[in-house]
RNA sequence: GGUGCUGUGGUGUAGUGGUUAACACACCGGUCUGUCACACCGGAGAUCGCGGGUUCAAUUCCCGUCAGCACCGCCA
């Protein structure tokens, strides 16, 4: 007998010819039971596969024990690995040239029916899956993400690693801070009325690292911020953090652009070329409508508005008038690809994104449709011809009123044109650097500017003289690094002087007041030898599910939040005792 | 804060102003010695998300509400 406390000498998934008439333990659940009546199968799983049992009446133990298994049993097997004949081979399994003959088996635990298997083929609502994520994660599909994820982090750290980082952990309680995303706050018992935030990121702390002389840091770090959810946006998230000191961007931006190589490499056996392609703001708003623009399909948006100026159709003529642009988006023999009701959806989209409309125009066999087409001239759609490439078959979407506006509701017509006509593939990762953007811009609704990226970013050196005189012009020293039309990463070269830095808070409309107080430790820092640093963080979330193919970020996150930011399986947040409360010094009203 | 979609046995779906609410899988019992999403026979299992309204009658129509999802706003 084997020794009774040994519950596995091989995972089930691994065994193969070469193991045969090998006496094995394998420990696993019961994944499924066929029982032919004098004859059961059981397909074991564990985390490294499935492999069959076969269980024959004449191992009288063993078969009573088999006869009573259910679905999800956990179940520990003595048994010997035996080649399959030739005719119940199962090629659709790795481990299917093999099975093994069971002698022994333990029934380690029971379980109910669960509410899903793991077994199942069928898509299980989402809810169903959260509630119960832990047989959620039962499934091969979840755990090869989660091993992945493991992967691809200890690539990264490696990389790190190898490249003179270090790891560094910052705080989790820490303080709020004016701009940026709401903070989740925690309430200070010792303190009571003050309150920690969980970071947002690990800023100023990483910055502070490069004045103590740290020179190069990492970490990977869960970050926080109290915002309303996406399928790209969770309430805890993780990013691969990373600043350095002396260190010329284009020199990082090569170090990260080898590590996202390596890790796309590995994760999906593309090799990406790099240097990255770079791209300015401007240039990705106008040609994208996006800043964070999908680059693995055409459909550039192309600007018009000289060529119809003078159009009878009024609402061009209105918006150039007006200050505003006139732009279109060229689908290649899109006339007989798109439909009247795909249209419909499109204008739907524009709308959605701010436009007023979205006039079309097809053309086939050298006539003109759509609600513009008895406003085109022959001469018109000559210079259209020439500016926009339009050519017989086409269709032509255009956008027109403040250039803004015509952007973003452009851009948004462009993806939803991506998903209508299948432009894109599995297996294409097309990375891509966003520069020079602009350093501030204006709120309205709070009369100041703001950082477009954050308070610390460095204006770019030849832009700096316009900051007092036309603010909204200067670009900053930042970049966003793009994948599929996701940003997976954002980052810029930070403000190291004190002078500085207490400028860009002026300009930001803070008062001497409250720098000091929000921010009177970091500017003291900047004046003990601040060395001239940079970095990044990138979207370790996103990263993971673009790679893996997922479309939604709960998919490569063991325990998600649903779109309202509750934990279905805990059910958190959830109410506390009114003790904890008091101990907190704080009443929560009830209305 | 707003818009849209979805909500029917354990699960995935179908369906209807008056039905015994249908099907598949799972589940329970039985038969079966080469199955592998085993097969076959039989069985149990649903206050149709919740509340209100319209109606002789509501799972179905209307309003509200809750939950999940997608999106807009928001997310430096």
């Amino acid at each position: 007998m084997e020794d009774q406390t040994l519950f596995r000498t091989h995972g089930a998934g691994t065994l193969r010819p070469e193991h045969a008439e090998e006496k094995v333990i394998l420990s696993g659940w019961v994944h499924r039971r066929r029982d032919l009546g004098g004859l059961i199968f059981i397909d074991v799983r564990d985390r490294s596969g499935i492999v069959q049992i076969v269980v024959h009446p004449e191992q009288a133990d063993a078969f009573q024990v088999a006869e009573t298994l259910r679905n999800e049993y956990v179940i520990r097997i003595e048994g010997k690995v035996v080649r399959r004949a030739e005719e119940t081979v199962n090629p659709d399994l790795p481990t299917g040239e093999v099975e093994v003959i069971a002698w022994a088996i333990d029934i380690l635990n029971t379980a109910q029916t669960p509410p899903f298997s793991p077994a199942e083929h069928k898509e299980i609502d989402e809810k169903m899956r959260l509630r119960y994520r832990y047989l959620d994660l039962r499934r091969s599909a979840m755990q090869n993400i989660l091993i992945l994820r493991h992967q691809v982090t200890q690539a990264i750290r490696r990389f790190l690693s190898e490249h003179d980082f270090v790891e560094v952990e910052t705080p989790m309680l820490t303080k709020s801070t004016p701009e940026g995303a709401r903070d989740f706050l925690v309430p200070s018992r010792l303190k009571p009325g003050s309150f920690y935030a969980l970071p947002q990121s690990p800023q100023i702390y990483k910055q502070l690292l490069m004045v103590a002389g740290l020179e190069r840091y990492f970490q990977v770090a869960r970050c926080f911020r109290d915002e309303d959810l996406r399928a790209d946006r969770q309430p805890e998230f993780t990013q691969i953090d990373i600043e350095m000191s002396f260190m010329p961007l284009h020199a990082f931006q090569d170090l990260i652009e080898t590590m996202m190589q390596e890790v796309t490499a590995m994760v999906t056996g593309v090799h990406v070329p790099h240097p990255f392609p770079r791209i300015s703001y401007t240039e990705a708003m106008d040609r994208y409508g996006s800043d964070k623009p999908d680059t693995r399909f055409g459909l550039e948006i192309v600007d018009v508005s000289e060529t119809v100026k003078d159009s009878p159709f009024q609402v061009f003529r209105q918006a150039i008038a007006t200050g505003g642009v006139v732009r279109l988006i060229r689908v290649p023999d899109g006339a007989g690809r798109i439909s009247r009701k795909d249209v419909g959806a499109l204008e739907e989209t524009a709308k959605a994104h701010g436009a007023k409309g979205l006039a079309w125009l097809k053309i086939e066999g050298g006539t003109l449709s759509g609600p513009l087409a008895k406003f085109i001239s022959e001469d018109e759609l000559g210079r259209l011809r020439e500016v926009a490439g339009v050519s017989d078959g086409d269709m032509l979407f255009f956008g027109a009123d403040q250039k803004d506006v015509v952007r973003q509701a452009l851009g948004a017509v462009r993806l939803a044109l991506r998903d209508l006509l299948g432009l894109v593939f599995p297996g294409q990762f097309q990375f891509l650097w966003v520069t020079d953007f602009p350093l501030l811009e204006y709120d309205p609704t709070e009369k100041r500017y703001v950082a477009v990226h954050h308070p610390f970013t460095r204006p770019k050196e030849e832009d700096r003289h316009k900051l007092m005189t036309d603010p909204l012009s200067v670009r900053a020293e930042a970049y966003d690094l793009v994948l599929n039309g996701y940003e997976i990463g954002g980052g810029s070269l930070r403000i190291y002087r004190r002078e500085e830095q207490d400028a860009m808070f002026r300009l930001l409309g803070l008062s001497e007041e409250e720098v000091a107080e929000k921010f009177g430790f970091f500017v003291e820092a900047f004046e003990y030898g601040a060395p001239p640093h940079g970095g990044i963080a990138l979207g370790l979330d996103r990263i993971i599910a673009i790679l893996a193919g997922r479309s939604n970020l709960r998919d490569v996150i063991a325990f998600p939040k649903t779109q309202s930011g509750t934990d279905l399986m805990m059910d958190a947040p959830g109410r506390v005792r009114p003790e904890q409360l008091a101990e907190l010094g704080i009443s929560v009203r009830t209305n």
